[in-house]
DNA sequence: AATAGCCCCAACCGCATGAGG
DNA sequence: ACCTCATGCGGTTGGGGCTAT
């Protein structure tokens, strides 16, 4: 007990939350919200600090949380996503209703590590084709050379304008599509040409949807979607990556929503402008 | 049954960012 | 422009449960 580095208290307490503890953050957090979470501590009768409160009702107490074993889709899904943004575990997360960051990171440092590691070493110990212990995983990785395509794709033929995908992080998720939200790191852009076509299909499946859905009509982006589902990305995703009639749609709606590319890289993933409409004048 | 070693995951820490004064 | 404070994020830690011996 002591010092404590964010919030300056003496007498907070650490470690593991007691029942006792969980059910007074309930009960606050229920009939007050949490408007600021250096004020809950105090008003909730409990001796810790903010942040400490804020973790703990986030990775733990809220309602809507998701416990229990990932599923293979799952599973897939923060895959395809880690190809994408790597280490963003809030923003891969997003991706995954009723998940936290926390879980995804713990998860991917404990298990999903181990198994591409695992895969990695019997792929260079010998031939074999199939991936041993990875076997619910398996459509996006068929083989060791669609493995090695996965990470080493070049990059797909440039179209003739430049396009871009908005994705669409956490939290406040609708605002930030259109453009209100406070934080910029909330909606990252992304052209499209820097990604492996496979990787932003399987990203594009996830709720909240990358994208288009940002911009252009949200019949015509529905009706897109709809198609993909159809394909069932989630379990052929390689078959989606080398679909020239998905990808061709993929492409037209970009490219139907016309804009430009103020910035002239097309290799980088960017922050988006906190107000998006900014992007458009 | 005891215990040593491993591993998972809840929680903490430090840093980045943004808002507001 | 600068400072302070609150929040959110990714990296890291260590307690405790599990497993092997």
């Amino acid at each position: 007990m002591g010092h404590h580095s964010c919030c300056n208290q003496q007498k907070v307490k650490r470690g593991l939350w007691s029942p006792e503890e969980d059910e007074k953050l309930i009960r606050y957090i229920t009939a007050h919200g949490y408007g600021c979470w250096s004020e809950v501590p105090e008003k909730a009768g409990l001796q810790r600090c903010g942040k400490s409160c804020r973790l703990r009702w986030i990775n733990y107490l809220r309602p809507d949380i998701r416990r229990g074993r990932f599923t293979p889709e799952e599973e897939k899904l923060i895959i395809s996503l880690h190809e994408i943004v790597g280490n963003r575990w809030a923003h891969i997360a997003s991706h995954l209703p009723g998940r936290t960051d926390n879980e995804i990171k713990n998860y991917w440092n404990s298990w999903i590590k181990k198994k591409i590691h695992k895969s990695t070493m019997n792929v260079s110990k010998s031939a074999q084709s199939s991936i041993s212990g990875y076997d619910h995983v398996q459509p996006l990785f068929a083989s060791s050379d669609q493995l090695d395509a996965m990470l080493f794709v070049p990059p797909p033929p440039l179209p003739p304008s430049p396009l871009f995908m908005f994705d669409v992080g956490a939290g406040d998720t609708a605002t930030a599509a259109y453009g209100s939200s406070s934080r910029s790191s909330a909606c990252t852009m992304w052209n499209p040409c820097s990604q492996d076509q496979a990787s932003i299909v399987n990203a594009m499946a996830a709720p909240p949807f990358l994208a288009f859905g940002a911009c252009m009509d949200s019949s015509n982006f529905a009706a897109l979607v709809d198609d993909c589902m159809e394909s069932n990305i989630g379990d052929a995703s390689s078959e989606w990556s080398s679909s020239p009639l998905i990808w061709e749609q993929i492409q037209g709606a970009a490219i139907n929503l016309d804009i430009i590319n103020a910035a002239g890289d097309h290799h980088q993933p960017h922050q988006a402008p906190s107000n998006i409409d900014d992007m458009f004048t």
